[in-house]
DNA sequence: CGTGCAGTTGACGACACTCAACCCTGGTGG
DNA sequence: CCACCAGGGTTGAGTGTCGTCAACTGCACG
């Protein structure tokens, strides 16, 4: 088999220094899967065969709800390791649907192969291990955020996110992520997730181009994720009511 | 050395059907810890060296924050293994505290232990797995819960714990549970949840004595549980519609 | 006998959710 | 070519849930 992307994949501390040998037997009949946007890898429910290594763009986990109000519990950035939890019990199904987030690109590999090679293999669990850590770390937080009020919670999403895709352009998001999609990972309504960000574009903090959302002053946020939520609360902030003629710069 | 507890130790899914030489190498130099109403066995902060297997009772995990508002992440009951993602990554340090509620035994595992016997123990490791999948289910769900009403969230957090204790007798959890400690794993405050399980007591649906929590109509709590979320919110319930002008067409 | 913790209750108010519009853009079919 | 629709973003009005503050009870403990 001929991987098409095995320089990028060859990067991932995941495959980093592994001999060739040791490499091969890993990505045994793995399969290169280029996604589009809004494209599903795994159903929910459906039982789960293969897990994946995001290689490049992100991926939604989105829980179902048996009506509308999805959530999403996590977004899959290159590196991530998904449903290999499941890969240890027999017959399971996905617990989550994953769903791609612009162009992606996952390496999918079957059970077999993990039975095999990953769990055998020392190293390849401690990634593993970190991996999970890195996740339950994120929920967890996310769950001590509760009170927080909804600016602080959205600037830490954007925060977090921008952090997990370290390097490069510092302050650009590069994957289309929508409103809703952040009120769906923070449970909250897509219209507060709009009027906060909507100020947020209006004093000049961020802004939206396609989709792609480029944080135009750090400091600002940051001082949000912080957070004193007693002095500000992000909508109303402490802007002077001067009536400005709602010009849009874009 | 003598485990005093050696008969409940064998009886965790964990350690069934090990050979005694399995066994033994397992639990090299681990040690019981009976731990008090209140005692703390991990301190957030400080070096992990050891991992814990809980035997008896039940242990709150609770993530530090600045000031006052802590979290509770995970309430760990018999079997739970806490801290084992940690024993991987040389040099951590626990990022919750693990204290015990009301009399429980723990057996605490030393770091070189796990890294000899667990680590490499395939069978073991898919124990891990499962205890792991386990607690991040709930997280999840409990994420997807967020926008539920406080009602529903307190009911599915009774019956997840006494689902937990299966066995024995249904309807109690044999765990002291304080109000505030419900409030601080769902991210609420303590009046908000007294006033819903007040109701509840005045309902007859639970009772309260000694901080342990005894359900006496489950099929009402499900029915909260399962939440038709529109209709009843808990505290005010259905009590009879006084011309009540309310008309909301949806 | 004071102190501290668990539980309780009431008043008040804010944050965010719901509902209901509306704009804009891109795609699709008549 | 244009009408229509779907999806993303936006805004305003109204309202409800829940958090905050404050006071008070009962109980165990030293």
């Amino acid at each position: 088999m001929s991987l098409k992307f095995l320089p990028q994949i060859r990067q991932l501390e995941l495959f980093k220094d592994r001999s060739p040998s040791e490499f091969e037997a890993l990505v045994q009949g793995a399969e290169e899967k280029v996604l589009k946007h809004r494209q599903c890898l795994f159903a929910a429910g459906t039982p789960a065969s293969a897990f994946g290594v995001v290689v490049k763009g992100a991926l939604k986990l989105v829980r179902p709800s048996s009506e509308g109000d999805n959530t999403i519990v996590h977004f899959a950035t290159p590196g991530d390791i998904i449903a290999a939890l499941l890969m240890s019990t027999p017959g399971a199904e996905y617990p989550v649907s994953s769903i791609a987030m612009g162009h992606s690109i996952v390496l999918k590999i079957p059970r077999s192969t993990y039975a095999a090679s990953w769990f055998t293999n020392a190293s390849i669990q401690k990634c593993f291990g970190g991996n999970l850590f890195t996740r339950m770390s994120q929920l967890q937080a996310q769950k001590a955020m509760v009170k927080a009020p909804l600016s602080r919670k959205i600037a830490t999403q954007l925060v977090t996110l921008i952090e997990r895709y370290s390097g490069e352009n510092e302050n650009i998001l590069p994957i289309p992520l929508t409103r809703m999609e952040i009120a769906e990972s923070l449970g909250a309504s897509v219209e507060s997730v709009i009027r906060v960000m909507s100020d947020w574009s209006r004093k000049g903090y961020i802004s939206t181009t396609d989709q792609v959302i480029e944080i135009l002053e750090m400091d600002k946020i940051i001082e949000i994720v912080k957070g004193s939520s007693r002095t500000k609360n992000g909508r109303s902030g402490q802007e002077q009511p001067i009536e400005l003629p709602q010009f849009r710069q874009r």
